[in-house]
DNA sequence: GTCGTACACCTTTTT
DNA sequence: GGTGTACGAC
């Protein structure tokens, strides 16, 4: 164990250059690193962990690390791991912020007015309680959205502002100056439903570091290091709360880069990062700048890109890497043709051996998915889709937790309201309200209040049989919740509570996907060993990462692939208005437009080796169909680094034409508005570098050669199945129930019941 | 109370 | 284009 020889690296020091070293070994005091995009960063921070747990500087339980996503989270615990072995599960105060957060406020949680078990209510949760506020108050909706509110309420807790601490201007922001009124009035309301949101956990340990002195020493003592990923990306209250706890020890080590500080619409502050030297005087600032991920080629363009922002702490990236090839900017016609060039691309890669892992398709905002999904799906390429509709947000997820939140927790009234009704009992609006009324008349939980309308004659006969039946329910489940493992106390729940049935009884397509995922919540229950740490799991990380085996090809936003990085990434509607986005462009000024251009940075810097910039000249947005020209960004990759061909029939002079008449914003490049492509794709296969010249493809100027759909739907080496024959009744994930219309291969015609007639893949049905 | 149709608004980005 | 909300008919 102890070989005393100095010379010998342990292990977590091995293949780290100069200054990723000096990153890990220097522990005590201030420390910044400055990590450029593919510097190591990751690799740098848990080393530096693990050099302080090897070394026994700390205890696992002495360090405190924060990310801001589960995804670094977990990659951290892992590469931790890895290095030194089981001594990470010790390590309760790794994780995102608000986990931190919560953990802690739920050992001071009455310090603040809550109870330890308070629930985390969730985006939507937050709204519907805002509505009922606006509407208590007797305010236009209309005027003052609830939307509006819930952003205001959340600047404002990134602020680490309370109600009381709000000036003049901050008040005047909603509804003429009664902001503060009903950030106060959220906040009673909270406390009295034993709820916080994200915002809380943070403010609310804020606000408790800030008066309970005890509270914050105990804390300052405990952590002997912190550490802290993505520092350019702190807000406020998250600075704060470092500050306080770095106070006393000093040894915080903070990793960032401004340059990928794509955050600031939540509050993100990007001076925290230039200010550290400041904050914490003696700082020890280390630059990584040697990029171990991109090719020169990409890099450059990255660079170009990012060059043109002001106000940079600047890096000189550089790289070993052989040049690889230049980064390709294909124009197209419209948003479909988009999504085809695309899988024809990845469709071309796989057949040179890559695998669907390797791909990643980065979106500026959700809805551009909905393209690519629609054409994946046609020619059966396995997808997956990283955030938007995330499990815990379909409805019937969230109906089967309001269930299990109401049976864990008797205050939770927003639970309560959700589930009331649902399945149908005949309990509608008329009758929630006298439960509500009882309620705020007796200052007690819906749940109590509908016991208690029971004894008397408030209801008609129908909705009081119901209610009762309902409340008999509840107390029979919270009494089997004390015997029964959670997971089968769920199950009783959903069964006796004819949520099961519900779904069952319902004949339209998404049914049986509603009534498996109801399944897999179960399922996912076990691993938590009760119901509160699995609630606790469900509103603070809320994502599935389920079947990660098969090899997809990867659709996300830019912002979700922060972080991560992709062989050949498919960089997406690159025009003027989508991105950078119309909002960034229209309001924030130079500065939001600074920061579409980081997230230009970010997305090229995902690739590895190969980066293809895509570009649609028309576009249906909103259901209207819109023109527009390529994004600015597409103008600043240097020519070096780039190479543009389009599949226009027009040329590329088209292209050029919109170019030079950027600047006018009048200039009129509309065409063939109102309709689909007006143009016909050349068919053909391209076949001139059939083996693999992936790398080494030359540039060339001809157009549009597109893959015949009909070659690229045909998948490599599957077998067709067996189980399926002509007139079958079917069902598919997305398109619901259908018959067998065709066979051919491994590939189906199918006549959809909803959907009308739709050609996939065999893999992606199931028996109907 | 429930179900249907009209219409307004919408798209950043995440914990 | 899609969704969520408002209002009017069974």
């Amino acid at each position: 164990m102890s070989q005393a020889s100095p010379p010998a690296d342990p292990p977590y020091l091995q293949g780290l250059n100069e200054p990723q070293r000096d990153a890990v070994l220097t522990t005590e005091g201030p420390v910044l690193v400055l990590a450029g995009a593919g510097t190591g960063k990751t690799a740098a921070l848990t080393r530096r962990l693990a050099h302080l747990l090897w070394t026994r500087k700390a205890y696992p339980s002495e360090i405190l690390s924060v990310t801001f996503t589960n995804k670094a989270a977990r990659e951290m615990r892992e590469r931790v791991g890895q290095l030194v072995g089981d001594v990470v599960e010790g390590m309760p105060w790794l994780g995102t912020f608000h986990a931190i957060g919560a953990k802690m406020l739920r050992r001071h949680a009455e310090l603040v007015g809550l109870h330890s078990n308070f629930t985390i209510l969730d985006t939507d949760d937050q709204l519907r309680l805002l509505k009922q506020l606006i509407q208590a108050e007797e305010l236009d909706e209309k005027r003052w959205p609830a939307r509006q509110l819930g952003g205001l309420i959340d600047s404002w807790k990134n602020k680490g502002l309370t109600p009381d601490m709000l000036d003049a201007g901050d008040n005047e922001s909603y509804a003429n100056g009664r902001g503060q009124h009903m950030y106060a009035l959220y906040q009673e309301r909270l406390k009295a439903l034993n709820a916080c949101d994200f915002g809380d956990l943070l403010l609310h340990m804020l606000t408790i570091l800030r008066t309970h002195r005890e509270v914050l020493e105990q804390y300052q003592q405990r952590f002997r290091y912190i550490m802290v990923d993505e520092y350019q990306d702190t807000n406020s209250v998250q600075y704060l709360w470092l500050r306080l706890l770095a106070q006393e020890r000093k040894n915080i080590c903070c990793v960032g880069d401004d340059d990928q500080s794509i955050y600031s619409w939540r509050g993100a502050q990007v001076e925290n990062i230039l200010k550290f030297e400041k904050d914490f005087p003696g700082a020890k600032v280390i630059r990584l700048e040697q990029n171990y991920r991109s090719t020169p080629h990409i890099l450059g363009a990255a660079s170009g890109v990012i060059a043109q922002n002001s106000g940079r702490l600047g890096k000189t990236l550089w790289t070993e890497l052989d040049a690889g090839e230049k980064v390709r900017v294909i124009g197209v016609w419209d948003g479909p043709e988009e999504a085809r060039r695309v899988g024809d691309e990845i469709e071309r890669g796989q057949r040179d051996g890559k695998s669907l892992d390797d791909f990643a398709i980065l979106v500026r905002a959700q809805h551009q998915t909905r393209e690519f999904e629609d054409r994946f799906i046609a020619i059966g390429l396995p997808y997956r889709i990283v955030g938007g509709f995330r499990f815990y947000e379909r409805a019937e997820i969230r109906d089967a937790l309001a269930y299990l939140r109401v049976v864990a927790q008797p205050a939770d009234d927003l639970a309560f309201e959700r589930i009331v009704n649902t399945p149908k009992r005949g309990l509608g609006d008329k009758a929630v309200a006298k439960v509500h009324q009882l309620a705020r008349r007796e200052g007690v939980p819906l749940t109590t209040a509908a016991a208690r309308i029971l004894d008397t004659d408030e209801l008609t006969p129908q909705a009081r049989r119901s209610l009762g039946n309902l409340a008999g329910d509840f107390a029979r489940w919270r009494a089997m919740g004390e015997e029964l493992p959670h997971p089968e106390l769920a199950r009783q729940i959903l069964d006796e509570s004819g949520y099961t049935a519900m779904w069952q009884a319902d004949r339209s397509a998404e049914a049986a996907g509603r009534l498996e995922n109801l399944n897999e919540l179960v399922r996912a229950m076990e691993e938590y060993e009760t119901l509160g740490a699995f609630l606790e799991h469900v509103s603070l990380v809320m994502d599935n990462d389920a079947n990660a085996e098969e090899a997809k090809v990867t659709i996300m936003t830019i912002h979700a692939a922060k972080g991560l990085e992709f062989d050949t990434a498919f960089l997406v509607g690159w025009e003027e208005g989508v991105f950078p986005s119309q909002r960034a462009l229209d309001e924030g000024g130079q500065a939001s437009l600074e920061e579409e251009r980081r997230l230009a940075y970010v997305a090229i810097t995902r690739a590895r080796r190969v980066a293809v910039i895509l570009h649609a000249a028309n576009r249906r947005i909103y259901g209207q169909w819109t023109s527009s020209i390529p994004s600015r960004f597409v103008g600043e990759l240097p020519g070096e680094h780039h190479e543009a061909e389009t599949t226009m029939s027009g040329g590329e002079s088209l292209w050029r034409a919109n170019w030079s008449e950027r600047s006018d914003p009048f200039a009129d490049v509309s065409r063939g508005t109102g309709r689909g492509p007006g143009w016909q794709r050349a068919a053909g296969v391209d076949l001139k570098n059939p083996g693999g010249g992936y790398t080494k493809r030359s540039f060339n100027r001809e157009p549009a050669r597109v893959l015949e759909s009909k070659a690229s739907a045909v998948s490599f080496g599957a077998k067709p199945r067996e189980d399926l024959s002509l007139g079958q009744r079917v069902f598919h994930q997305k398109f619901g129930y259908g018959t067998i219309a065709e066979i051919e291969g491994n590939k189906l015609e199918i006549d959809f019941e909803q959907a009308g007639r739709k050609r996939v893949m065999d893999s992606f049905v199931s028996l109907g």
